[in-house]
Order: structure tokens, then C-alpha cells, then sequence
DNA sequence: CATGAATGAGGGTTCATTCAT
DNA sequence: AATGAATGAACCCTCATTCAT
């Protein structure tokens, strides 16, 4: 039984879902490797084999495909995060979780999580990207809930400034987009592990 | 009665080069507020109290104010490290010396580290900034010998894969750079011990 | 019962001749309301129900809509007109019948008068509008002979400048367009009845 | 006695406020010639003999140029107008001496008349430019009260439509700028002699 | 007939930079 | 040293128009 009958056309045409992402997924890759305000809307089309003015067929603005870029990835980060957050589990495995699924998400994103290091700060001060301010609020939230649970039930030390070690965790899973190349050596989850490794027992002997 | 001999001048002169730093100092700040690209020179003028044409009498592009600024960081951090360094203490206390040193840097040329971390990628590509590139080889040479040698003298973990360690701790040492605000809670060395009781001994407890 | 014999189709089939009318129409409704440059072939076909590519198989070009409108516009107008100077009425009579026939005018075609007074005297220079200034010629020798006749025949002030009265009575009743709204508490007949009283007997009290 | 020691200078150096002056002329006059959509920044520098870009250096933006001209001229307008009510005239001298004061505003500000004219109606929706609304209405208030004054008082006639009447009077006045030429055959004063004898006692012979 | 996607020629605006004063 | 005015290149975006389907 036939999955659907589908006419036999010669050239695969794209579904207009499928071109706005494909399209996205340009733009998010020139916007991680030459900056939002340096990328101009013509290297998109050229990149994306089209003239500058097209690119408003399928979108407002530059603007725009920036917060659907951004939009989208904290979507999905989320979806993922609850999942992890949902499982209720202790607060070691909760933060193991959390690295892990990070690094899937930088493996899956890379490009708008390189984007977002690097401009959520200004952009955060538009109306537009009021949603960057709230993710990050939920995401210290997240985060400083795990570390202080994980003090109270003596698994994680208690001598430590849990601010700053919040900013630990977070600023060396997240940096790694600026290098991490898909496809490389090693496994977002192989990643994760050495991380894990080295965050949670030190780079010290015993 | 005058406590400090100073010229007799109507309105207290600052010499040419203090007027320069006064300059490079404000339009570091700008730059590391809004980014490079998204700061005009007219901003830093305005900032500084003069036209945007008359910066070009003190500069002569606004690249070269930036070159300048991230050109006068390198050499204050070489000038730490190479203390340091020519201290040849073992990896450990090496190790220790060159994270607090990299804080007090911090402390000192906040703006400057802040523009280091976002700019420094596209910035690797133009002639003018090879030494961008030339520091950050010597940077990873430097601290992978240092974790080489700890290694080897088994006072570091030998399950660590060493260019995944470098980075971590590369990383998790400058991106402090975007949220330390000198004259806060903690010293930069008070910072530089909670980062190395994370680093070296990680935040499970024993 | 059906009162009148149509032909029996499933959706009430436009005639193509139709069609342009009612496509000619809704543009003309909004070169009249946003200016000719000002409107954007996209606002015609949303106005319209279509998208905009589509007006492409009824008309050349947007300026060849407007071409249309107005030539339609000035074609029913100088038939008019002429009917009134075929019947070789004395000048009073021949202003008050070409007045009138105005207001008339002006009731049907709304949109292209208001259309003519805004944009007319741009659009004069374009060879394809040249039709606009022969009618303009057309009309001034009209009013001109029509009024020259009234003063010979001393049915009209001998004591005005006659050009400067012409472009008051052709002013006076064409700029009307511009706040006339059809179907509103005056009839055309009313209003010329009343614009005649001041035009030939003045506001003063006798 | 000199009046003022001035430096002999080779050029005449216009103040800054002449120089806007002389090029907000300039752009009223395209304005005014073109349309105000039809006519490009690019086209006003041309004829100012600067470049485009050069225009932003004394004014925000195109519409920033038009408000400033639109806002001159009703300003003009309104301080002449209001000298006229001041005096506290009876209703016929009063509508003389506000249509003479009208045809010499067209005399000082033809270009700027044109563009209200013909924009008016499409800015008026602009928040930024609620200031013509409000002129309308005063605008419309201090005509009709004067033509009410005038009808009681039996100097103009009781038989008119006065909303008529005051648009007759309205668009008679002020089309005017469309065809009116400073320096042509007639002084604002002759033409508003002419055409009052016009509004005031008709066409008709008595 | 109509759609959807694209083109390409501008148009308004910004901004680093220059230079006579 | 600094100003004020201008330059010119580039940028984001709009829009009339085209054309395969």
C-alpha cells in the first residue's frame, strides 16, 4: 500500500514551512558567524541564493528572522528542560540532565545559541525580545533551585557562593557553541560527561 | 594651602596621552555596552563631551581606537602572566597564579576583556588584528603545558581529555568578564578562590 | 419567479468588461483616497480580493489603470458637455447647464474627479497622459467663449479679468470632489442650484 | 559709525538658521512641484547642491522637513489672521480682509500652500501632524461665525447653505496657489480685489 | 484566472570619515 | 583641539512587475 500518492514532479518543491526554515537556518548561521548588526540582509540572500528584497516575501525584517531564530531554539530548550525538570529527579541527576540536554540543544542549535551569547544583552533592552529577559529568569530560577537542593541534601558543597557558582555552570555549558562544531570528535553527550566530569569532582587528583 | 605643587594653569590641562586614555577609556566602556559594531563614534563623542569629528584629530578610525584598546589589555595580561610564568612554580600553584592574575586583569580592563570575548572571533580574520590570534596561541600553549605538567606529575586527573579541560577553564575564567561589575561584592581574588575551589575540586561534595 | 432572464450559470459569472469596471472602481476608490503614488498596487488587489500579481492579467500596469480611469472619467464628461453646447443655449443658460452637468459629473465619478484635481497637473508631462492637458484646452476655450459671450451680451459683469473669473467658477465647482460624498444630503442639482446663486449673485445682500 | 565691526570674509557664511531656511525653500518648492511622495530626498539635494545624506545633517527626516514647513506657513497664516479678528471688523470687512490676507500668505508662501492643498487630507490621520486638523477647525469656525455675523446682521444673504457657502469661499480662496506666480501680472492685493468682487456680488450683470 | 515566489530598481536613512575654519 | 558641515558608501526595506504553475 502506497504511503500517499504523490505526483512525480522533477523538482522537489519545497513546502513554504520548509523554506521559511531553510531560510532561517541561513540567516541563523551567517547571524552566529559574523555578528547580527554586521550581517547585512544582502549576504542572507546571497547565501541563500536569492536577491535581498525576496527575503521580505517571507519575512518583516531582519529583525523579525532574528526573533523567530531565537524564538524557536528557546522553544525547544524548554521542551526539553521541562522534560528533565518533569522527571522530579534528585539534584545531582537533575543538573547531569540539564548538562546534558544543553549540549544536545548546542548540537541542534548551535548557531542561535552562538547568536544568543552573544547579543541576548542588547537585545533584551527591545520590547520585542522581552521574551530573552523572562527565559533567563526561569533559567536562573532553574538553576539556583537545583544548586540549592543539592546543598540542603549534602550532595553538592555548601562552602560555595551559589551565584557564582550558578554563573559557573551556566557560562562554561553554554561558551562551548562558540567552538563546538557538529559532527566533531566528539558526542554532544561524550561532551557532556566530560563536564560533567570536571564541574562536578574539579580538574584536581585525588 | 596647596597640599601638591601643580602647574599654574587657568584650567587643569591634561597632557595629550592622558587625554588619549581618557578617550580610549570612554569608548571602551561604549563598545562593551553595545557591541563595536552597534557603537557610532558620534556615541562616543557625545560620552566624551566633544563632536564626533573631533575624535579623528586624537584617532584615526574608529578601528584603530578599538586596536588600541584591545592591543594595550594584551600586553598589561602578557606582562602579568609573564611574571608569573617566570615564577616556574609547579602546575598547581601555576595554575592558581595565572586564574587570579587573569581576574585582576579582569578587574582592571573589564570593558577591554568584554570586547576581547565578543569581538575577538570576527576580528581574527583582519591583518590589523593578527595579534589577536598571535596571543591566543601563546594563551593555549601556556595553559595546556601548565595542564600537561599537572597531568604528568599526577596532581591533575589523567581521565581528562586536556583541549576540552583548557577550554573549560579558559572559558569559565573570561566569560565572568560580562557580568563582573569592579567595586562589587567580591575582590578579584576573592572571585579567583571560589573559581578555583570549583575548578580544582568541583562542586560535588565529598 | 425569476424577474429577468439570466443565464443560468452556477456562480453569477462577471463578464470580463465587468470585471475591469469593478477591478477599475476599486482602484480608483483608493488612488482617491491615498493619492496615486502614495497607493500601492497591493492595497488595490487586498481592496479588491486578489493578491496583487493577479491584477497583472486584467491590466498592463498600474499606470495604465489609472490611464483608464480617467480617460473613462473625461470621455463621459465631454458627452455631456457637448450634448449642453449642441443645444446653443445664451451663455447664462450654457453656464448654468455646464455647472450643473459638473455636479452631475461629480456624482458619478467621484473618485476619477478627485483623482484629476490631485493629480493632473504631474501627470500632464507624461506622453501617455497628454489627453489630460487637450481636454484642459478644450475646457478653457469652452468657459472662456461661454463667459466672453455673457459679457458681449452684457448678461455678464463687463468690469472682471476673464481668466481670473474662469479659474473661479472652473475651481469653484471642481475642488467640490473633494468633500462631495454621493448620497448625501444634497442632490447634484441642489448643489449646483446653490453654487450658481453665489457664483452669478455673490453672497452679498441686495 | 559701523554698525558692527564684521570680518571682511571672502564668502558670505550663512547662519545655521538661514541655512535651513534656504533649504527648507528649496524642498517646499519640489514638494510643491512633485508631491511630497513622488519627490525623493536625493531630488531635493540635487536642487539644494548637496547630497542626500547631507540633508540629515540639519533635518531628522523627509517628514520632519514637511512638518517644519506645513507648521511655518500655519503659524504665518495664523498671526495674520488673527491681527484681522483682533481689529474687530464688521462681517463683510472682515471676510475682506481675511481673503486679501489669504492671497498674500499664497504670495509669501506658494509652495507651502500647494502642499497643504494637496496633502492635507492624507497627513491630517499622522499623529505628528494633528496640528493641521486643529488649524482646520479654527479654521473652519472663524469663517462660518463670520458668514453667520453677516447674514444676521443682513449684509450677506440669508438664503445659502452657510456650509456651502464657506467651502465655496474655502477652496475659492486657496486653490488660488495652484496657478498663482508671485511676480506675475497681479499683486495679491488686485487678485483679491477681483476675486472678491466675484464672491461678494457674482458674475451676473445687474 | 489566480497564486506564490521572485526580481530589480530605487528610496529613505545611517554613519565613518574629511576638512576648512 | 575642536567645530560644523559635508561626503559617499552602504544598509534595510518597498514595490511595481514577471512568470511558472
Amino acid at each position: 500500500m502506497p504511503t500517499k500518492k504523490q505526483p512525480q514532479v522533477k523538482k522537489v518543491q519545497a513546502t513554504p514551512d520548509e523554506r521559511r526554515r531553510e531560510l532561517l537556518a541561513t540567516a541563523a548561521e551567517v547571524f552566529a558567524a559574523q555578528g547580527y548588526n554586521a550581517t547585512t540582509v544582502r549576504r542572507i540572500a546571497d547565501e541563500a541564493g536569492l536577491l535581498a528584497g525576496s527575503l521580505y516575501y517571507h519575512f518583516d525584517s531582519k529583525e523579525s528572522m532574528l526573533e523567530e531564530i531565537l524564538r524557536t531554539f528557546l522553544d525547544e530548550l524548554w521542551a526539553g528542560y521541562d522534560t528533565v525538570l518533569d522527571a522530579q529527579l534528585g539534584p545531582r541527576q537533575t543538573l547531569e540532565a540539564l548538562v546534558t540536554e544543553s549540549f544536545r540543544e548546542i548540537d541542534r542549535h548551535r548557531p542561535a545559541v552562538a547568536i544568543y551569547q552573544k547579543e541576548a544583552r542588547q537585545l533584551a533592552g527591545l520590547e520585542r525580545f522581552e521574551f530573552l529577559a523572562e527565559s533567563q529568569r526561569r533559567f536562573e530560577e532553574t538553576w539556583l533551585t537545583t544548586l540549592e537542593r543539592g546543598v540542603a541534601g549534602q550532595v553538592f558543597r555548601a562552602d560555595l557562593d551559589l551565584r557564582l557558582a550558578y554563573r559557573f555552570v551556566r557560562d562554561t555549558v553554554w561558551v562551548a557553541a562558540s567552538w563546538y562544531r557538529p559532527g566533531g570528535h566528539h558526542s554532544p553527550e561524550e561532551i557532556a560527561r566530560q563536564y560533567l566530569a570536571m564541574v562536578l569532582d574539579g580538574l584536581a587528583a585525588r
